[in-house]
DNA sequence: TCACTTTTGTACCGATCGGTATTATATAAT
DNA sequence: ATTATATAATACCGATCGGTACAAAAGTGA
């Protein structure tokens, strides 16, 4: 359980896994550009040598914590977006989603990968490869999505295609401004505006100035 | 003209104007957070004391690069949108100024300060005061817009206040875009998504998949 | 010519960055 | 016990950051 056929040496005190969940909270919370190697150390209690030897070098401990959140955040919202449920329990849940605010929750507010859109050049080879990746699978899931939520109502509307990147493009700015500590309630306001391009019903969200 | 009431002491050959304008194109084109005090006295051919007597720290030079850049390219945008042309035209303004690529144009692409709405914190006081005026001052035009453009099709519509901020939020997330280096085609398509939600045309760009 | 004033550029400051050489330590194998 | 092996932590590297002390330079006014 504990000891996985060790062989020689002086046992390893560190834990990657460990390492890399403290690593995405804290690139999560802080921003990627305002993390350095070292704050992560003082985080987690590890030498730099110690994480230099598990990760290899800034890169790959970003892109540990890029999977890590991967598989956090990013692969339920794929699942969710090309589940079969009711079109407006999807929106439902997207804007719920996005609009915790993080207090009371598990997670900080946001998305991590949302910022990094906007790094090119500023990030790591793999990193860079595994944000593009996400990016891709994103705006896969919400074609799949577009695909079937649009034609019920609308005939002769825009591209697909269109449809799709402008969904992608209106979570991320929702992601952004959750960050920025925007008020959650503009935020969903904000987003029901754009899946209203979308939605079959006007929902339950309108209301006037 | 070029001397002006001078008093006495080696007379200055730094010039103010120039260096903010560079500095401006240089924080605009690569990203504030790329760009270093050091490299800015480089291009502008300046000693580091000259150009810190002159804009007094860091926070001081970007400050003076948001107000050159808030007269060159926000308050344009500002007339823009509350001017009282046609609706449609405007919005065909709106995503031709927003689409330049900035090959064969004199500016980069993108905008400056759209990056610095989520920088709270990671930039001066003076800068952050700014960017909070140009951000409040950019919701209001939007805002004056959406009254304008809304209501002579659609009653029962979303709030006023959340299209303003959703086309603010739309326009910010393509400037984005084109600063990443996104294809044009695709920013302009979901612009055009963007501004269904006001527009009373479907407009000229609508196209299948 | 000689103060006086202001700007100039060099050369430096301490802090922080990502990354590593080195040595001590803790285990397994012999 | 001794040797081999792998990980530990300290202490350092060069580069870069924002910011500045300081003295030479270039003007004005007497």
């Amino acid at each position: 359980m504990t000891d996985k056929a060790r062989k020689a040496g002086r046992p390893k005190s560190i834990d990657p896994g460990v390492v890399a969940e403290l690593a995405m909270r804290q690139y999560w919370s802080e921003g990627v550009q305002a993390v350095s190697v070292n704050r992560i150390c003082e985080i987690a209690r590890v030498s730099k040598p110690s994480l230099y030897r598990e990760f290899g070098s800034e890169d790959g401990l970003l892109a540990a914590a890029i999977r890590r959140y991967d598989s956090t955040a990013i692969q339920p919202m794929i699942e969710l977006l090309v589940s079969d449920r009711p079109v407006d329990d999807i929106i439902n849940d997207i804007v719920a989603t996005v609009t915790q605010d993080g207090t009371g929750t598990d997670f900080p507010a946001g998305c991590m990968v949302t910022p990094m859109f906007d790094m090119r050049g500023h990030i790591g080879p793999q990193s860079q490869t595994l944000v593009d990746d996400i990016r891709t699978a994103l705006d896969t899931a919400y074609a799949a999505f577009v695909g079937r939520a649009v034609p019920k109502h609308a005939p002769g509307n825009r591209a697909p295609r269109a449809l799709a990147l402008f969904l992608a493009s209106a979570v991320a700015s929702a992601m952004r401004a959750m960050m920025r500590g925007d008020p959650p309630s503009d935020v969903e306001a904000v987003l029901r505006v754009a899946f209203s391009v979308v939605a079959t019903e006007p929902g339950p969200s309108d209301r006037q100035d």
